[in-house]
DNA sequence: AATCTTTTTGCAACCGGTTGCAAAAACTTT
DNA sequence: AAAGTTTTTGCAACCGGTTGCAAAAAGATT
């Protein structure tokens, strides 16, 4: 049915070679070769099947977009800045959905045999060693939204989760709260850890502050609604939390205005993210800002050099993040 | 550097045919052969190549999956269900972006070049004649979210649209509203023009009831915040909006709040979608629920049919919709 | 016009698989 | 054991392209 390359070169009177020159970047054709295959092909609408292509010069342009989250408005974000990214580098996402699979062999065998050029993990809560089953198989590899490890072994782009905490920590410590609570995202998760870590270790820079802390099961609304009703029914509730994000932190508060609490007059919140939706005017989320456009670009760039170069040293790049002030933590005394 | 059959026939003693017929379904293979075969390949490491096979079978068991609808939230829905049923069929969803582009030229070209064995396409907003340019292709097609048109000329998956304009209509009138309005999504949207269509309609059996009307620019927050706060600031705002979609009716939900009036008891709210987000207890909007597990699962059983026997007439499948009451609509008097 | 360069061209082999076909091997039946 | 039947096997052609190489054509130089 689809028109080859031979029937073209047939009908253009020239070899398939000619042809298949016509459409390479770069090849050898004269002006002359050119214009008649250039009309054959227009008049039959040929355009060249890039899976064959792929075969010899052992580039299909896929990369293999394998993420877990799936549940997270921000990464609807992540989804749209990825793809158009990629599309505008004549590259094209194949999207492996993890669910709560966290074993990469399937995914590695699977773009394996489609001949991705390259991987990008986008994820927040997988190990290193997901990311690396991947470049253990010769797959160029991106870790985006992963944690820095001591020997790296695959590029990462994302934020330090560390500074992250402490800036929460500094900022909670900076308005006075003397009771101050972490509520974290799934407790496996490595972003979970590492702001976990930085958190406090900021606050044992202010021994008179009272820390607690806790996980939820997951990064999601509801999870962090449980979790605070769960915080709020004990006796002693905390003066302000670090949500382990954004979506957290609005289950969060959700959770608070149903105990007929407000924020921040009784509970303060800081988030992590700065999702669009934090932005809303009746959320109004104090956060952290992760800069996850830059990430992304960031993450592409990455993965482009490597295909020029697969041998390029593992990279791990890590963007600065900020405080965006809304309406969750009380003003500074 | 990847291992081949040729590789794994030599090792295994045995002609390339053989390896290839123990990789593929139902084919002729003694258990003698078959194990040699198996342990070779084992031992080496090797899996057959998808898009050298798909060459000769005519199957990539990829499926175009298109979408405009990035910055909506219940895309994220969407493509999760989406991703999550393709793989359980064994498919692979390679992922495209139209951003704003409306053309469906370019993207039929280069899913065409990569041979997928199917196209869905994915939105509420674009018209069925993007959607049959696949279709024109040779390509089989579905279009989830999309309008049944009088003629059909491709398979249509979704919901009627014109019906859930006549369900908000009526559920105003019930609740004894007397001056409603009509907050649409983007005017050119198929969807748009349908549920006006029925909320129109539904709305002329009850003469004694003001109607009024307008167009936000897109299915978003900032364009319902905006347009809300538009009306607001008009002499005579109505007493209910019919939202175009859930994540509208939130963007108005927050103007409403800015102005200082509240829901339901200054303005009435009905949304449609019933998205996550739309339970969320600080959120708790009534709206129309969409069944979009259902559509996503039925498109793919559709394509999937389609894929068997590609002349298979254009089909429209409908799920009904339902109101989902919570706490946006004044109650019944 | 003859020679030397450079550009363009087609041949043929190859990328990594599948598959129709006929021959070989393995069973059945008599 | 011979003949008939069924299963398994390898050969060779093919899927739709690309590319190294040497020959042919075109252009430059004398």
């Amino acid at each position: 049915m689809a028109v080859t390359l031979k029937q073209v070169a047939k009908r253009a009177g020239v070899s398939a070679s000619a042809v298949s020159r016509t459409f390479t970047q770069g090849a050898s054709v004269s002006e002359k070769t050119r214009k008649k295959v250039e009309s054959a092909a227009a008049a039959m609408g040929y355009s060249p099947n890039f899976l064959a292509r792929s075969l010899t010069t052992r580039r299909t342009k896929m990369i293999g977009l394998v993420s877990n989250n799936f549940h997270n408005p921000i990464f609807l974000e992540v989804f749209d800045l990825f793809t158009r990214g990629l599309q505008e580098c004549d590259l094209r996402p194949l999207l492996v959905n993890l669910t709560d699979q966290t074993d990469p062999e399937a995914s590695v065998k699977m773009l394996h045999q489609y001949s991705v050029d390259g991987v990008i993990v986008a994820s927040s809560t997988l190990p290193p060693s997901f990311a690396k089953a991947f470049r253990d198989s010769n797959m160029p590899v991106v870790h985006a939204f992963g944690r820095r490890s001591s020997n790296p072994q695959v590029h990462v782009v994302g934020i330090d989760n560390v500074e992250c905490g402490r800036i929460a920590g500094r900022e909670l410590a900076r308005r006075g709260y003397k009771r101050v609570g972490f509520l974290g995202g799934p407790a496996i998760a490595t972003s979970t850890r590492d702001r976990f870590d930085g958190f406090i270790e900021e606050l044992t820079n202010h021994p008179k502050i009272e820390v607690c802390h806790s996980f939820a099961t997951a990064y999601s609304f509801d999870a962090g609604r449980s979790e605070m009703c769960r915080l709020l029914a004990q006796n002693t509730p905390c003066e302000a939390y670090f949500c382990g994000d954004d979506v957290l932190s609005i289950g969060a508060l959700s959770a608070i205005s149903s105990a007929g609490l407000s924020v921040p007059d009784d509970v303060g919140l800081i988030g992590l993210n700065d999702m669009e939706m934090a932005g809303w005017e009746n959320i109004a989320l104090t956060t952290i800002h992760q800069p996850i456009a830059k990430i992304v670009r960031s993450a592409i760039e990455l993965i482009l050099a490597t295909l020029e170069q697969p041998d390029r040293p593992p990279e791990a790049r890590l963007f600065p993040c900020h405080l965006v002030e809304r309406q969750t933590l009380r003003p500074t005394l």
